[in-house]
DNA sequence: GCATCATAACAACAATTCTTGATGAGTCCA
DNA sequence: TGGACTCATCAAGAATTGTTGTTATGATGC
C-alpha cells in the first residue's frame, strides 16, 4: 500500500514554480530529455548561479529531479508532478457552474 | 477565420495568478458559479481591499471575468483561460523524452 | 440632494523573490 | 598533489508582490 499521500498545498507550489519565464523555459528544454546544468546555461544564456537558483525552485516543487553524475548534474522532468499538476488544473475546470446559482446579494 | 491568436506569455501569467493560496481559494469558490465580492469576503474572511487586489490579479490574467450589476460585481471563471491553461500543462507533459538523448558533457 | 452601501484604487509599508558576485565542495586528470 | 572544471550555496541589494488603512466612485433609496 503506497503511502504516497498526495497532501500538497493544493497546487500553489506547483503554480509558483511555473510562474517565472526562466523556469518555464527550463521546463521547455527538459521536454527533450535530460540536460546538465552546463547545457542549460548555454541555452538560456544566463549566469550559473541564477540558473542554479531556478533549478532549485523547480526541484523543490517536485517538477524536476536531479541526477548527479561525476562533476555534472543532470536534470529532467518529473512526470508524476506533471500529472498532479494536470489533476489540479482539471479540478478547476471540471465542474458545471450551477446555472442560475448566482448568489443573490440583497 | 478567427484571429484569436493565442499569443500569451506562454502561461507565465496564468501560473502566476494561481500561485497564491488566496487566489486559488477564490477559484475554488467560483467553481460553484458566479459570486459577488461580498460573498467572497464573507467566505474567505478577509478584508475587502485585499480581496479586491487578488480578484484583480486573477482578472488581469484572464482566469476570471467580472460582471458589474447595480452596486454589485459578480465574478466567475473564464472557461477559455482554463482551457488555455490546460493546453500549456499538457504541452509540458505531452512529449516523449528522447531516450538516450542525454546530452553528453565533455 | 444626502446618506449609505459595494467595490475599486491608491499610498505606504512589509514580506518575499530574484539577481549578482563571491566562496566552497566535489570531480577529473595530468 | 595541484589546477581546472561543474555546480550549490550564501550574502547583499534590487525588484516585485502582498497587506492594510484610507479615499474615491457609482448605485440605491429616503
Amino acid at each position: 500500500m503506497k503511502i504516497t499521500i498526495r497532501r500538497r498545498d493544493s497546487g500553489v507550489s506547483l503554480f509558483h514554480a511555473l510562474s517565472d519565464e526562466t523556469r518555464l523555459e527550463i521546463m521547455e528544454r527538459l521536454k527533450d530529455g535530460e540536460q546538465c546544468v552546463c547545457d542549460l546555461t548555454d541555452a538560456l544564456k544566463t549566469g550559473q548561479s541564477r540558473l542554479s537558483f531556478h533549478l532549485k525552485v523547480l526541484k523543490d516543487s517536485g517538477l524536476i529531479t536531479d541526477r548527479p553524475e561525476g562533476r555534472w548534474t543532470y536534470y529532467s522532468l518529473n512526470a508524476e508532478a506533471l500529472e498532479e499538476l494536470e489533476e489540479v488544473v482539471q479540478s478547476l475546470q471540471g465542474s458545471r457552474p450551477r446555472v442560475g446559482s448566482s448568489s443573490r446579494c440583497r
